[in-house]
DNA sequence: TATGAATGAGAGTTCATTCAT
DNA sequence: TATGAATGAACTCTCATTCAT
């Protein structure tokens, strides 16, 4: 899954100063292709124009290349984690979804930078782009839902959609209050409600999807 | 809530070609403000660049128009049409998704639309523009979760909560659905089988969340 | 001189309205050709764009009826009532700038409208308009200076250089007046004072030039 | 009275290659601002769209830039060089206009376009552009009329008026030639005519105005 | 005559990309 | 490698002019 990103020419540049450009690059794009401008990203970053365009030839080569790096982060520090011998599929979600806010205070743009990269590519199709990212994404739901313990659900529901009902419910929550509460600072505060209440969640789906 | 448009300029214009404009515009901002461009917009339209600016001053006046006429659509197709005494929150939510899937059938780039601009006003803040969004978005989930029947719910189970589960495991079917099949035509063949799946999930929110 | 005017297809216009137009498009001319706005003098003349170009054909067309109408509103109301017999120059120039005061009460944009003309038909010739304004123009240095009475200046001074030095004294401090009040109504009270002072420059001429 | 243009953005450009963008500016300026084009502007200066919005920002940024520049250069060239010592007031102004005449030679659009840049703030104010021009403005007359000899004119003559009339008759003067000989070529070839003829102004004022 | 909606060439502005240094 | 001045195609917006009614 990474040769194209080991190969690719700015792992010879200072490992320092191409993390500057990842990050300053992520967070522009996050913005959107078109609105991201590459002016900003090498002010960010602290580089030159002529540097950036060294490395990765056009806009789209850096696009590129910040996806399949985002994709690459996710899968290190998220999908690669998930304990895949968890049957309880509850209990599955609710580390996931423990891991998923780790990774966002680890990487704050970077799950909003995938949504927006989602997104766009459905609208702008760019085959290896999409592909590349749909291999990661469809990976997390696969993972989520591989190898689950069926008879913990009561009887007479299915449970893949039980499982889904599950999914749907802890990424519903999650995204209502990112919306809810959009600066950081507010965010580490309200990190332990936040948190409680997650449970609460997780009790309801418990007491009523399991036996 | 709607003089504002009623006296736009544009409301002057033929009506078959200011439905033509609205399309277009609707469908090319789809893809965000800063992507769409004017001369697509003309050329779907069938109108000259002098007209469309002529009628809405600026691109900026356009979207503003095309927000505020999607915000009104929104109320009039969908809003006003739920049934504010419906009591059973499952009942209610399964009715708000038909009203939903019809509105998608008849505009398909609305939910699109608005979507893009939710995401892009919290990124890009327009006091004006957003006044008039929020009002029409909390609406819809006010009036889904509003006077609901607290009785039907399990005992020991929080109402608030259940009725979220439900609203998100709706919204999760469908921006599931949504996501695998992009084309239109796929879209009206699986309509059956669709409105099935959502029945079945439906069914199971209903077992296992109501006594 | 005026065959050009009367026989102009707007001669046919509505007397009233004609003048509605003519004094627009005077008035947004003053601003310079480029600047001057084909839709503001529509409506300030209270006619349609149509009607505007089935009379005058293009912007230009309208400009040269308005140049060649203000060259002879200019001598109609000021050339042709310079007294041709008065040899005493300097009370032929009082009575000159005394005309020219009455002119730009009754029309007050036509000689700031000619002023700006002749600027710019300098830099941006056109050999039609320019010979019919130039026409005009010289006329009035020429009747001011025509059969002057050079028996009136002191011994030794050059008649022609004396009668220069009057009247570019009286343009001088006519034109430093209207640079320090621009407003009309302040025009209009200062008048008095105005005249007053002008007759003090007049007698230094007097006393100074004449024998 | 430099700030401001030391540490403009274009300060920074090869200065042979700025001189040609701001002749090429002012020069096309002397249009007026709306006739002004910035296509011609970059085709004289031999530079790209890009570089020249790249230093101005806007159209208006260089006119601004353009007309400080102009102040400064007349502030530069002439007001600095005005001797405030001397108390002859003919005198001065006929160096003054000496002066006035080498500035003309060296920067032929100079005078025009500040003519133009004048009338045209008038009419559009800009409280930043007209400030900075009018403080150069006036300084001209006040040093003309500053700290003059009355003692020089004739008994019972205002100083002041006298010292108008002598300012106004060399404007007059030079105004009258300039209409004449628009060319530059024919400007230089009657140079020694020119001053011959002004000395004779020059001493009819004397001859008239002083004991 | 009279209208004003409609047109499109032209102007100002942005920004990804190049290249001499 | 590294720079950033320079480019020009693409985009938004304007306005004189046309034409169906």
């Amino acid at each position: 899954m990474s040769e194209d990103l080991e190969s690719h020419k700015i792992m010879t540049m200072d490992p320092e100063k191409r993390d500057r450009v990842i990050n300053a690059a992520m967070n522009e794009f996050t913005k959107g292709y078109k609105s991201a401008c590459t002016d900003t990203i090498v002010r960010e970053a602290g580089i030159s124009k002529g540097l950036l365009f060294h490395y990765f030839g056009t806009k789209e080569g850096l696009y590129g290349f910040i996806l399949k790096n985002a994709c690459e982060m996710i899968y290190n520090e998220y999908l690669s984690l998930i304990q895949l011998e968890q049957s309880d599929v509850i209990e599955k979600l609710w580390q996931m979804t423990l891991l998923k806010m780790d990774l966002s205070y680890k990487h704050p743009a970077l799950l909003d930078f995938l949504a927006k990269a989602y997104v766009e590519l459905q609208e702008n199709p760019n085959e290896e782009f999409t592909e590349y990212f749909m291999k990661t994404r469809s990976i997390a739901i696969e993972k989520a839902l591989a190898d689950i313990d069926t008879s913990l659900f009561k009887e007479g529901i299915d449970a893949k959609k039980a499982a889904n009902i599950a999914l749907w419910t802890l990424n519903g929550y999650t995204t209502s209050q990112i919306n809810a509460n959009m600066c950081m600072e507010d965010y580490k505060k309200e990190y332990e409600r936040y948190l409680e209440e997650l449970k609460e969640y997780i009790d309801i789906l418990r007491e009523t999807l399991y036996k």
